[in-house]
DNA sequence: GCCAACGTTGGC
DNA sequence: GCCAACGTTGGC
């Protein structure tokens, strides 16, 4: 099983939307290696759901319950599609600034190449962002 | 609103 | 194939 770290504008889909909804398919994507991710996610992998924008930071998470498959909405089939189950909130959503401020987080993709939309995640680094998480205060 | 990083486009 | 110009994203 693998980690993943999933980002949105949370003005266009936040998780709370997915929360209601339940499931959805995680679209729209139209970069090469954020595509090359989405297609390499398995059933049963879990997600980091991020919100980027105003207040960046991991807020959820997900499961991936539906493999890649074409974009319906793509012209080009090779754009591809999962589907995400949504999985808890997180008691304390981690700010983007306490994962930079993090040892081991400041090593994250996301933190590194803050434009890619999907990216892996590390089982230490799962466990370091549910670790903050629990966390009362940064 | 500004700027940096990055991707895409188009001229050559 | 290179590179400058331009557009988009995201953090602050």
């Amino acid at each position: 099983m693998n980690y993943w770290l999933i980002k949105s504008d949370p003005e266009t889909y936040a998780f709370e939307d997915l929360c209601r909804e339940g499931c959805t398919a995680w679209d729209g994507v139209r970069n090469f290696q954020a595509r090359n991710n989405l297609a390499a996610m398995q059933v049963g992998d879990r997600c980091l759901v991020y919100h980027s924008q105003a207040n960046p930071g991991v807020v959820g998470t997900a499961r991936v319950v539906k493999a890649a498959y074409p974009d319906p909405k793509a012209d080009d089939p090779r754009w591809v599609n999962v589907d995400v189950q949504a999985g808890e909130p997180l008691v304390r959503p981690v700010p983007l600034a306490e994962l930079k401020a993090h040892p081991v987080l400041a090593q994250m993709v996301v933190v590194r190449q803050s434009r890619l939309s999907v990216s892996p995640v590390t089982p230490a680094e799962w466990k370091a962002v549910m670790g903050l998480a629990k966390k009362p205060r940064g």
